[in-house]
DNA sequence: TATTAATTGAAAATTATTTTCATTTAACAT
DNA sequence: ATGTTAAATGAAAATAATTTTCAATTAATA
């Protein structure tokens, strides 16, 4: 029941609250990937009257502790590019200024055919970005 | 003036309207990756007046036509996971039960140092994901 | 120039997240 | 066990991002 998170936490000298436990207990059960949201619902029964705010707040305060994995999916990270390559590609992107930077050859059809014969999957696709600090906004010009 | 964008939208039977232009403008004139705010910033004096559900809209529609590349940046996609490997892995995600299996060995080093040196970025680190369908998706048993 | 379906913008609605603040409580020290 | 206290909670309000609705406008075509 103490879960390895939990143990964490009490090192950090946090509290062990019974909503922080329960908010445990649904991620530690979970083989699936869960917003904020997702877990409020999972509570309902185990810890009904817990708010919204405390699962926020407690994602956050795992997340700053390493203890959880974020996974970015679907269309809700909303940034944009004209599309400048025509093939397949992925960016290398600054996080000082912004800059994207095209390239190709990312060669990871050998690791996706690996990954696919282990687990089973049938690969769709995958998103590869490298991020960084460009030459510019190294010099300390903020472009 | 009628860049490769405006031309496929009129292929595709799309107005085109002086606020479309004005978006495609700014798409095409930037290097950075930018928000639906982003570009309505970028607006206020080329085409004041034009509202945010416009560039809202027409960064849809351009999406769908894949004339716009999508950056995944920080922590605006908002689901998580419990960290269940300690050292460097990444994930392999099913977008029918939402499944979450992690790998190690992405073996990225090599082509970090390659960009690193063509591109004169200080690169920091990578988002690598899979996605695809998982066996039990499948088969058609939704888990 | 007239027609018309597509597009627009204002405003309201929805959704996601954060802030504020008074109340409660887990952990620790008696 | 009991008291103390800083940390944590939940309700509600605030902020932010996105979508929907709808009446008015307009680009493209005839
Ligand atoms: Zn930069
Ligand atoms: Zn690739
Ligand atoms: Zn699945
Ligand atoms: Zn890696």
């Amino acid at each position: 029941m103490d879960s390895e998170i939990a143990l964490a936490l009490r090192n950090k000298g946090c509290k062990l609250t019974p909503q922080r436990k329960a908010i445990i207990e649904v991620l530690s059960g979970s083989e699936e990937h869960l917003t904020a949201a997702d877990i409020f619902a999972r509570l309902r029964d185990k810890q009904p009257g817990i708010g919204l705010v405390t699962v926020y707040r407690t994602l956050e305060l795992l997340q700053e502790n390493g203890l959880l994995c974020e996974v970015h999916i679907g269309n809700s990270c909303r940034s944009y590019l004209k599309r400048r390559s025509d093939g397949h590609h992925h960016h290398l992107i600054c996080r000082g200024c912004g800059r994207v930077v095209d390239f190709t050859g990312c060669e990871l059809d050998s690791l996706q055919k690996r990954l696919s014969q282990e687990t089973g999957f049938k690969i769709e696709k995958h998103l590869l970005e490298f991020m960084g600090c460009c030459s510019s906004c190294l010099d300390g010009r903020e472009d």
